[in-house]
DNA sequence: AAGCTCGCCAACCGCCCCGTC
DNA sequence: TGACGGGGCGGTTGGCGAGCT
């Protein structure tokens, strides 16, 4: 195969992005979205390839990103998933909103695997050292289900067995034995469909207390938020990031109101964060197709037009299907309706709400 | 203060998978 | 059906800063 016919061209920059290559690909994904990534180093200006510009959108400039320390949860959590899913960081990622796959890879090199050293724990195994020299074959192969029971009769992954919501982190915990907690069912959830349920999601970023937004971002969020007042909004549709509340970054329980709104470039931010804010109180989170429309509808009440990307945070979760693309339309021509072209996509809310509503649309969640 | 070591992490590399032609 | 290109993923590297001597 070879290296990528991307990398092979001449004059491509190489090594750390400067804040000027960064604005570019921010402002080109702020303006279009996430398309063919390919086409990304040229459209935006840059002299990069694409893969280069993806890897630096998703590990760094995304606006859905947590920074900061992972949390004693969060690391629960990974190690609980890593012994379940092996060196799968991509899909331990999923599990943790806000981080990238890079981010835990990093973090489990660089601190998780030390430390189940010094406990005595085999890394890769997720047994005592001793044990695991003697018995255990260094990666185990856990996709097929004998070779997971397999290895949970060796080292039991003890099923809960009341009724617990799936990522409730306390009852998914790593026990330092090299044993794992997790919740009934969630065991089948890693073994089956990659589908990921983003009312999980939910109930589980209201447990990490999340460090708030990228910080990367802000300058360019607050530039944005001064150019385009809320009100601009449904006229600059292209603007996704800022009418995309960022969900996994509000700390619910702290932000206050008032701060949100002036944080917020859109009534649709207020009314998701509403939303949220009150599953997070009563912990009555939708959890059936039919509620989850139910809740999405009372979110969307207002017109705003959602522009985002596949890549970014709710409509990586909601995909909804039935929703057609009528017509191409080049970027530069959007307006503030439903618009689609080869590489971009997005839609009105008010639509996507309608069809929920009438039981046409079917959301599927995705990873 | 200078040199050295070490750890962190951003970015690259190489491979694989999948869709298209 | 095979070649090709794009995207995604895991492993690895190397730059840089902090801490130590």
């Amino acid at each position: 195969m070879g290296r990528h016919s991307c990398c092979t061209k001449q004059k491509l920059r190489k090594g750390l992005w400067s804040p000027d290559e960064d604005e570019k690909l921010f402002n080109h994904i702020a303006r279009f979205g996430v398309g063919c990534w390919s086409s990304v180093p040229k459209l935006a200006g840059l002299q990069r390839c694409g893969k280069s510009c993806r890897l630096r959108w998703i590990n760094y400039l995304r606006p859905d990103l947590k920074r900061g320390m992972f949390s004693q949860q969060e690391e629960d959590l990974i190690l609980s998933l890593h012994q379940v899913l092996g060196n799968r960081w991509a899909q331990i990622a999923v599990q943790l909103p806000g981080r990238t796959d890079n981010e835990i890879k990093n973090f489990w090199n660089s601190c998780l695997k030390k430390k189940l050293m010094k406990q005595g724990i085999d890394p890769s195994t997720h047994k005592p050292l001793a044990e695991s020299e003697i018995s255990t074959p260094n990666e185990k192969d856990y996709t097929d289900e004998a070779s997971l029971l397999q290895s949970s009769q060796a080292h039991p992954i003890e099923i809960a067995t009341e009724t617990e919501k799936p990522f409730n982190v306390s009852k998914a915990c790593y026990n330092g034995s090299g044993n794992v907690r997790v919740a009934s069912g969630l065991a089948d959830t890693f073994h089956s469909t990659p589908n990921f349920n983003p009312v999980f999601l939910l109930e589980f970023q209201e447990r990490i207390n999340p460090n708030g937004y990228n910080p990367n971002l802000m300058p360019q969020f607050q530039q944005y938020q001064t150019l385009y007042e809320p009100e601009q909004f449904e006229a600059k549709p292209n603007f996704g990031f800022s009418s995309m509340p960022d969900l996994t970054n509000y700390d619910l329980e702290g932000i206050a109101e008032a701060e949100f709104s002036a944080n917020s470039a859109s009534t649709l931010s207020s009314l998701l964060y509403n939303e949220v804010k009150e599953c997070s109180s009563n912990s009555s989170i939708a959890t059936s197709t039919a509620n989850a429309g139910f809740e999405l509808d009372k979110m969307v009440g207002n017109n705003s037009t959602l522009s985002w990307n596949p890549d970014n945070s709710l409509e990586s979760l909601f995909q909804f299907s039935g929703i057609k693309c009528e017509e191409s339309v080049e970027p530069n021509e959007w307006q503030g309706q439903a618009h689609c072209s080869d590489d971009y996509i997005s839609y009105p809310l008010t639509s996507v709400s309608e069809d929920l509503v009438g039981g046409n649309a079917e959301i599927s969640y995705q990873i």
